[in-house]
DNA sequence: TACAATATTTTCCAATAGGAAAACAGAGAA
DNA sequence: TTCTCTGTTTTCCTATTGGAAAATATTGTA
């Protein structure tokens, strides 16, 4: 009965249901029980269950055990859902195919920009100003960015740290 | 009361607490108010404010909801609070101080290798295989990759498709 | 200062999560 | 078939969530 009202409701949403079974596939992969997840994350096994079948939607915390436990890189089970390109995408770009992106300071090339979602943002770039005053200001974004010189050498300023220079073959990762 | 109770609880672990200030901290910055975050998310205003100040912990399907109504990459949220390398950290590698991972058909050069939880793994690589027999089998792991070519012709041989042919300055996302 | 107007917190309560244990479902083994 | 062992689902109940609206705090304006 209770079922029944539930199965009716609109509730249980696709995303609430692909979850669980996602879960319920990276658990049987791993050949755990439910007993086995359950000690793993301290959770109880018939919520484990029940989250699985789509029943219930853990809160915050319990889903960060149940991540854990299962030896999942938190936010990669979000990743999976919120998968951007499809699973097996490939995009090759010809070297002069990028589309420019043209400022007064450099020209970039972005790389594989029929791509959506990507988790990182390829460009190649030509560095055209060849003094610091000629930026106007830093460039702030959230992330990690990593550098390699491809060629010539190139001077970065990073806010409230001394200026690296890196000449060819050189990378900088922050 | 009901404040001075909780307070005195080992309850409000430090991860909850964080995840809220980091979320609040979001929505300053982008100037909004709890209300206009309630109507882009659908959620009560109570309940970010609750959720905010680490009273309650949201359930899988809100925290979802919010994220995107931050407009943050699902999975953020979660990965800066396992930044592995403290935010600001740099890393140079100058040319040729790459660790070498050697094998029989190429060496790599591990980029910032010095730094741990990186959310990108940075390599330059010296193909020595000339030969699509000279390879064993193909490699795989999950994740994203892109190769650049920096100098000479590589072929690259996915599984299920037809190799692709890359020069220099031609580039792969997959 | 008083007074709006707006933003946030609290209160209250219905709806839901999550745990312990009982019920159920297989899979062998005798 | 029955018994036993192991894994999963269901039941029942308490604790917590999350929403609506009231109470409070904050900000701006005359």
């Amino acid at each position: 009965m209770q079922k029944l009202l539930k199965s009716l409701e609109p509730n249980a949403t696709a995303t609430e249901t692909d979850l669980g079974e996602r879960v319920r596939e990276i658990r049987k992969a791993r050949k755990w029980t439910l007993k086995e997840v359950a000690e793993r994350t301290g959770l109880a096994i018939s919520t484990i269950s029940k989250m699985e079948r789509g029943e219930i939607s853990l809160t915050y915390d319990r889903f960060m055990r149940l991540a854990q436990g299962l030896g999942l890189d938190v936010g990669e089970l979000f990743d999976a859902q919120a998968e951007g390109f499809a699973h097996g995408s490939v995009s090759v770009t010809r070297a002069g195919d990028a589309p420019l992106h043209r400022s007064s300071t450099y020209d970039y090339g972005m790389l594989a920009s029929d791509v959506t979602g990507k988790h990182m943002v390829p460009m190649v770039g030509q560095i055209k100003a060849h003094s610091f005053e000629a930026f106007e200001d830093f460039i702030s974004h959230p992330g990690e960015e990593f550098i390699y010189v491809i060629d010539g050498t190139v001077t970065v300023h990073l806010k409230g740290r001394a200026p690296v220079v890196l000449h060819k073959g050189d990378s900088i990762y922050f």
